[in-house]
DNA sequence: TCAAATCCCATGTTATCCCAAAGATGGATT
DNA sequence: AATCCATCTTTGGGATAACATGGGATTTGA
């Protein structure tokens, strides 16, 4: 569970915006540090990053779905790695983000990361609020399932 | 069951809070030794807390949950990840509660650390009343239920 | 040559660490 | 049973380090 959490950060003139610190060490926690992050364009008006270790991961997928459905295999690789840009990060931990990032996002002077986990989005506060209202709304009636679940995770997991 | 019962504790100016001293050596109970611990807001007007192991298991019950619908995944997992955080204990065995958690559970000079087994929420010493309150009722209609069926079976059966 | 990207340093703010004192707890001794 | 003592826990405050952010200087590429 590399990227934990919502953080805002700015996002001055020259598009420069500083990568949480818990997401900068969430970068190096495996291994090999990195000075870099990779990030794509998301389905909506929102941005999505990770390590690279998340990127051939996702290309590895890629080529296992590839023997049910080449085409659509493809579509989604150059969607991703295609799309994709390794952005450096200066002395500060901060990256600058492409313009054509910036209006696919919608971003003004305030964005928000939201960590999924092995990867992570990058949105408005507006868009990042509305992304987790809906997530809640949709999780709230399973909730208690996946509550009872981990419950249960927990104590067969170890003795106590 | 690693969190149990109910400890108060003081909520000073720099939102720093004491993990009860229990809670703490639950937090270790399992193998390795844990430097933090993960929280995140509730439902109500309340904090829910709980170690690693437990938000783990949350995700993958998410998961487990949502095998054939990615996105539901997606969502349980944004609803879990993107709103928990992890806090650091110092060496008193403090943690800092961010501003937005403190104004979310509405907290002020004192809080109350309530154990529910593997999580445990962390309330206002007035919310925390109210939760206890709201579960004795529970109990009580439950128990009373039980009642009034004991007693028409011992009516129906006839005994004496 | 100009504009844009990159690097570098300065600053205010916030969080983290460290030390010390006050309070609570449990046992042992008398 | 009462008292004292050692230990652990909680609490407070100050020093230190880390972070986010702004602005300039230098380099790169068109």
């Amino acid at each position: 569970m590399r990227f934990v959490s919502t953080y805002d950060a700015g996002l001055d003139d020259k598009r420069r915006v500083t990568l949480p610190a818990d997401f900068r060490s969430g970068l190096n926690a495996e291994g090999d540090a990195q000075d870099h992050v990779r990030v794509w364009p998301g389905d909506g008006d929102w941005l999505e990053g990770a390590d690279d270790r998340f990127i051939a991961a996702l290309s590895q997928s890629a080529e296992d779905l590839a023997q049910d459905d080449p085409e659509a295999a493809e579509a989604a690789t150059l969607a991703i790695l295609g799309g994709s840009r390794k952005l450096a990060l200066d002395g500060a931990g901060r990256i600058v983000l492409p313009e054509t990032f910036v209006s696919h996002a919608s971003l003004a002077d305030r964005v928000s990361f939201v960590g999924l986990g092995p990867y992570f989005r990058i949105a408005s506060p507006e868009v990042a609020a509305r992304m987790a209202q809906t997530a809640r709304d949709r999780t709230a009636a399973t909730k208690a399932k996946i509550f009872a679940m981990a419950r249960r995770k927990v104590r067969e997991g170890g003795p106590e």
